[in-house]
DNA sequence: ACAAACACGC
DNA sequence: GACGTACGTGTTTGTA
C-alpha cells in the first residue's frame, strides 16, 4: 500500500476558515463559520489525498521554548477572538468524529510536531503532505514533502515542491529560516534586520548561500545603509533564524503507527454534521438527500388531517389557515395541485377541481369578514385570480410577517420559518418533491399529508409571528402597510402590462440587422472571426493581438467590462464598436427576445411578479420578466419603452415620479436646514450641493462641480464608500474621501445624523425606517475592518432607502383605495422604485394627473416638500 | 446545474 | 496585512 502521511496545520486551518466566512451560527446560535470552514477542508484533504496516516497538530499554549530565546516572540500578535476560540473545541469534536488523531506539545508549536512528523515519516519511506497557511513550514519541503499553503478562500492551496520552490523563491527550502532571519517575520514579531524584505533577503541568499555567509560577507554587499546594518544586526539576523528554524526532533509521543487512518463512521459525523447545520456537508460524507429527508421525516411531528371530496361548512369557517398548493415558481402559469384548509374544527385538504366548483368556497374566499391566514398570499390570489376567483379577507401572511421581522434571513420558507420557532411540524417543499428536472408530482396521500401540514403549520406561526410583530412594534407597518400592499401588488400582476408585439418584432429585426453589421466590423478590425459575447474571447484579441493596454483583470482573466473599454477608446477602432455591439446585444437579448418571450398565451400580456419579501432596504423587486430596468438612459435603449402601451383604446400612460425623495427624506430625517433649504426653495438640490460644498455662488457652479456633488449625492443615497465613488467620478480613492468629507464639514447635521444611525446599529444590532421597518446588521461591531465599514454604510443608508420604500409604498395603496372608492377605472400597472406608472382612460387624464400628485405628495408628511413630477402620453416612452 | 462576466435600472 | 466594497434581475459563455 501507498504510503502517505499527512499533517495538517489545525490552528492555521481554523484561523484561515475564519476569517475567510462570515461568521455564521447554527440555528442555536452557536458560531460555526471556522468548524465549517475547517471541516470543508478536511473533507477536501481526505477526498484529495486518500491518507494511510494523518494527524492535525496544534499550538500548544502562550509560552513556547521559543519565548527563552526571544520574549516578544508573536508578542504582537492579537488575541484570538472569542468568537473563534469557542469553536476550537467543536472542531476537536469534528476531528473525533472523523476519528483522526490530534496532538499539541507544551512548549512546542504545531510547526515543531509537523517538522518532527515529517521527517520521522520520511525516513521510514512515506510521501508527506503538508497542509498549512504558515510559509515558515516550507522549510520542510523536500522530494518526498511536499507542503500546501493556503490561498484565497479556504480550500484553494498552493503546492510547493522542490520545483516548485526554486521558481518562487530561487532558494533551497532548507534556507527559508535564512531568509525570515534577514527579513524577519512581522506576524511572528521576529526582528530580523530592519528594512531589509523578503525581496532584498532572496537576493542575498542568492548571491551568498546561506545567512552566516551573508553576514560573513557583508562588506561586498552593495548599498552602503545595508552593509552597516548586517554588521550592526548580526546577532539578531542570527537568532531571528533560529527562531525561524523548525524544530525536527521534539517529544512527539505518537508514533507513526498510531496515526494510521481508517475511515470513520458516517453516522457520528452525521449527528455532528446535523448539530451544527451542516446539511450541504452532507452530500460529501455519502448522505444524500433521500437519507437525510428520510431522517427528518422520520423527525416530524404525528399529524392527523382529514381528506375530503367536498367543501364542508366544516371548513368555511373564520379564522382558517389557507394554502393553496403549487409547484410552479411562476405563479402566472401555475398547476394548482391542491388545497388545505385548517381551523378551530380540524385540519382538512380537498382536491383542487373539487374546491374550484365550489360556490360556497367561491363565497367563502371572496368574503371580506373570512379571516384567512396564509403564507404568500399575493401568489395565492393571483393564481386564483387567473382561475377567476376573487380573494379577500387575507389578515395574516407568513411570508411577509418573517420577512419584516427579519430580511436578513435568506430563506423564508415555510418550512424555515417554522423550524426556527422550534416547529418540526413540515417539510420543504424542495424536500417533499424534488427540485429542477427531478421535480415531481408525490402520491396522492404524501402529497395531501405535505399540504396538510403546511396549512396546520401556518395556522401555529400565525399567533407567535403576531407576537414577534407586536414586540417589534411592526404590527401597524404589516397590518396598514404591507398586508394591503400585497392585495395592490396582486392586482397589478394579474392586471399586466400590454406591450405592442409586432413593434417589438420589428424592433428585434432592426437591431438583429444592425448586430450583424458590428458583427463583421468588429471581426474585420480584430482580423478574425470569434465570439464577441465571450469575454474570454475577446480578452485576448484586445489585449494581446492588437496590444492595447491592460486597465484591470478579473479573478479568469482580462476585464473588459465598460468603463475599461472607455479609457480605451482613442487606443482603436475596435473598442467604440466592441461598446455599442454590447449595447445592441443587451436590447436585443434582455429587452426584445426577453419581452416577447413572457408575453402571456392567455392575456397577450406582461405580467411580471414582484417579490416584496426580498430586499434588505424594503424596495420591491421585479423578475420574469424585471419590469424595473426597463433601459432609460441613452436614446436608443430607451426606445424600448414604445411598445409598452395602454391595453386599451384612448387611453393613455401616466407615469408619476418623486423628486429626489431620498434626498428629500434624508433632509428631513437629520433635519438639516441646509439642506432642507434646498428643498423649500425648489432648486436643484445637486447645484445647491456644489454650491454649498465648494462655497461658490449658483452662476459659478461648474458643470464638474455639479458633476462632482451629484455623484457625492449619489454616494450618500445609496451608501457607497470612497472605492465606489472614485470608481463613479474616475478619481482616486483620497479624492473621494476629501469630496465625502467636505460634504459632511458642509451639512453637518447629516454627519450627526449619520452618526447616530451608526451608534443605534452599534448598540441595536439593527436600524429601522420611519415607518418601523427593520434591517440587522450582524457585522456592525465586527473586528473585520471592511466588514464593518460595510455595515456602517449599510446603517446610514437603508434608513433613508428604507424610508424612501416605506413612501411610495403608502402611496401605492392610497392611490389604490382611492381609485376603487372614486370607482375610476385607470389602473396602477407597475412600480419603479421612485415612480408609479398607471393606464389611464383620457377622460380621467386631468383628474389623475392631480390626484396621483396629491396623494403621493401627501401620502406622509416630512418636514420638506415630497414634489411628484406627472407625465402622460401615448406610450411608456412618451410619458417622460 | 452552476459560476463568472457583463449590463440594465434605481 | 489583507480583506472588498449599493441592490436586484437577466443574458451569455463555459465548465462540471
Amino acid at each position: 500500500m501507498n504510503k502517505k502521511l499527512v499533517l495538517v496545520d489545525g490552528n492555521s486551518i481554523a484561523y484561515r476558515a475564519f476569517f475567510a466566512l462570515p461568521l455564521l451560527t447554527n440555528d442555536q446560535g452557536v458560531y460555526t463559520n471556522a468548524v465549517y470552514g475547517f471541516t470543508n477542508m478536511l473533507m477536501k484533504i481526505l477526498e484529495d489525498q486518500e491518507p494511510s496516516h494523518i494527524l492535525i497538530a496544534f499550538d500548544a499554549g502562550k509560552t513556547t521554548f521559543r519565548h527563552e530565546q526571544f520574549e516578544s516572540y508573536k508578542s504582537d500578535r492579537e488575541k484570538t477572538p472569542p468568537e473563534l476560540s469557542e469553536q476550537m473545541p467543536i472542531i476537536k469534536e469534528v476531528l473525533q468524529a472523523f476519528q483522526i488523531k490530534v496532538t499539541r506539545i507544551e512548549l512546542y508549536e504545531a510547526d515543531d510536531i509537523i517538522g518532527t512528523l515529517s521527517k520521522r515519516g520520511e525516513d521510514e519511506g512515506f510521501d508527506v503532505r503538508i497542509y498549512t497557511g504558515d510559509k515558515d513550514l516550507l522549510q520542510l519541503v523536500s522530494e518526498r514533502t511536499h507542503v500546501a499553503i493556503t490561498k484565497k478562500g479556504i480550500t484553494n492551496v498552493e503546492w510547493f515542491d522542490e520545483a516548485h520552490m526554486e521558481e518562487v523563491y530561487g532558494i533551497p527550502a532548507s534556507h527559508i529560516p535564512d531568509m525570515k532571519g534577514l527579513a524577519g517575520d512581522s506576524s511572528d514579531n521576529i526582528p530580523g534586520i530592519p528594512k531589509v524584505g523578503e525581496k532584498t533577503a532572496l537576493k542575498l541568499l542568492k548571491e551568498f548561500g546561506n545567512i552566516e555567509e551573508v553576514l560573513n560577507s557583508s562588506e561586498q554587499v552593495s548599498g552602503p545603509k545595508l552593509r552597516e546594518r548586517l554588521t550592526e544586526f548580526r546577532d539578531q539576523a542570527l537568532m531571528s533564524k533560529e527562531l525561524a528554524v523548525i524544530h525536527r526532533e521534539s517529544p512527539v509521543e505518537e508514533s507513526l503507527s498510531d496515526l494510521e487512518y481508517t475511515g470513520y463512521e458516517t453516522n457520528d459525523v452525521r449527528k455532528l454534521f446535523t448539530e451544527y447545520g451542516f446539511n450541504s456537508l452532507m452530500k460529501h460524507i455519502g448522505v444524500d438527500d433521500e437519507e437525510q429527508i428520510e431522517a427528518k421525516e422520520r423527525a416530524l411531528e404525528e399529524f392527523t388531517f382529514h381528506h375530503e371530496q367536498e367543501i364542508t361548512e366544516d371548513m368555511l369557517q373564520s379564522p382558517a389557515a389557507l394554502v393553496i398548493e403549487s409547484p410552479t415558481e411562476n405563479y402566472h402559469h401555475a398547476e394548482i395541485w391542491g388545497l388545505g384548509i385548517v381551523n378551530e374544527n380540524g385540519s382538512y385538504t380537498v382536491p383542487m377541481d373539487v374546491a374550484l366548483q365550489s360556490d360556497d368556497f367561491k363565497a367563502w374566499l371572496a368574503d371580506e369578514t373570512k379571516e384567512k391566514y396564509v403564507f404568500d398570499g399575493k401568489k395565492l390570489t393571483v393564481m386564483l385570480g387567473w382561475e377567476g376567483f376573487d380573494v379577500r379577507g387575507i389578515v395574516f401572511d407568513t411570508l411577509i410577517a418573517s420577512y419584516l421581522i427579519d430580511p436578513s434571513l435568506s430563506s423564508h420558507d415555510l418550512a424555515n420559518i417554522a423550524e426556527r420557532r422550534e416547529m418540526t411540524s413540515v417539510l420543504l417543499d424542495e424536500e417533499v418533491y424534488g427540485k429542477g428536472a427531478k421535480q415531481q408530482k408525490p402520491e396522492a396521500d404524501a402529497l395531501n399529508d405535505h399540504i396538510a401540514r403546511k396549512t396546520a403549520t401556518i395556522w401555529k406561526l400565525q399567533p407567535l409571528l403576531k407576537e414577534e410583530l407586536t414586540t417589534n412594534d411592526q404590527w401597524q407597518l404589516f397590518e396598514t402597510l404591507e398586508l394591503p400592499l400585497a392585495l395592490v401588488l396582486s392586482e397589478m400582476e394579474l392586471e399586466g402590462v400590454k406591450v405592442d408585439q409586432e413593434q417589438l418584432k420589428q424592433m428585434g429585426v432592426e437591431l438583429d440587422e444592425r448586430l450583424g453589421q458590428l458583427e463583421r466590423d468588429i471581426h474585420e478590425l480584430a482580423g478574425e472571426d470569434f465570439n464577441i459575447n465571450s469575454p474570454k474571447q475577446l480578452g485576448p484579441i484586445l489585449f494581446e493581438k492588437l496590444g492595447l493596454p491592460v486597465i484591470k483583470k478579473t479573478k479568469t482573466g482580462y476585464s473588459t467590462a465598460a468603463d475599461v473599454l472607455e479609457k480605451l477608446e482613442g487606443e482603436h477602432d475596435i473598442i467604440p464598436n466592441l461598446l455599442h455591439y454590447r449595447q445592441i446585444s443587451k436590447l436585443r437579448s434582455t429587452y426584445v427576445e426577453g419581452l416577447l418571450k413572457v408575453i402571456h398565451g392567455k392575456s397577450n400580456k406582461i405580467h411580471t411578479r414582484f417579490n416584496q419579501a426580498l430586499t434588505q432596504t424594503g424596495r420591491l423587486s421585479s423578475q420574469d420578466p424585471n419590469l424595473q430596468n426597463i433601459p432609460i438612459r441613452l436614446e436608443e435603449g430607451r426606445k424600448i419603452r414604445k411598445v409598452f402601451v395602454p391595453s386599451e383604446e384612448n387611453w393613455y400612460i401616466l407615469a408619476a415620479d418623486y423628486s429626489q425623495i431620498e434626498l428629500r427624506v434624508l433632509a428631513h430625517m437629520s433635519g438639516d436646514e441646509k439642506l432642507m433649504e434646498a428643498f423649500h426653495e425648489g432648486q436643484d438640490v445637486h447645484t445647491k450641493t456644489a454650491m454649498d460644498v465648494f462655497d461658490v455662488s449658483k452662476d459659478d457652479v461648474t458643470d464638474t462641480m455639479r458633476r462632482n456633488a451629484k455623484a457625492v449625492n449619489f454616494g450618500i443615497v445609496y451608501g457607497i464608500s470612497d472605492y465606489g465613488l472614485s470608481q463613479n467620478l474616475g478619481i482616486t480613492r483620497k479624492e473621494a474621501q476629501s469630496f465625502i468629507d467636505k460634504y459632511f464639514e458642509t451639512y453637518p447635521n447629516v454627519k450627526r445624523y449619520m452618526d447616530e444611525s451608526i451608534a443605534y446599529a452599534k448598540e441595536h444590532g439593527y436600524v429601522t425606517t420611519l415607518l418601523k421597518r427593520r434591517r440587522y446588521l450582524h457585522d456592525i461591531n465586527n473586528r473585520n475592518f471592511n466588514l464593518r465599514s460595510f455595515a456602517e454604510r449599510t446603517a446610514m443608508n437603508t434608513p433613508i432607502q428604507g424610508t424612501a420604500a416605506d413612501i411610495i409604498k403608502k402611496a401605492m395603496v392610497d392611490v389604490a383605495n382611492t381609485l376603487n372608492d372614486q370607482s375610476l377605472k385607470s389602473r396602477l400597472l407597475l412600480q419603479v422604485h421612485d415612480e408609479l406608472i398607471f393606464e389611464v382612460p383620457e377622460s380621467e387624464l386631468e383628474t389623475m394627473k392631480q390626484l396621483v400628485s396629491d396623494l403621493m405628495s401627501q401620502t406622509i408628511s416630512l418636514d420638506v416638500p415630497l414634489v411628484v413630477d406627472v407625465e402622460f402620453g401615448k406610450t411608456w416612452y412618451e410619458a417622460k
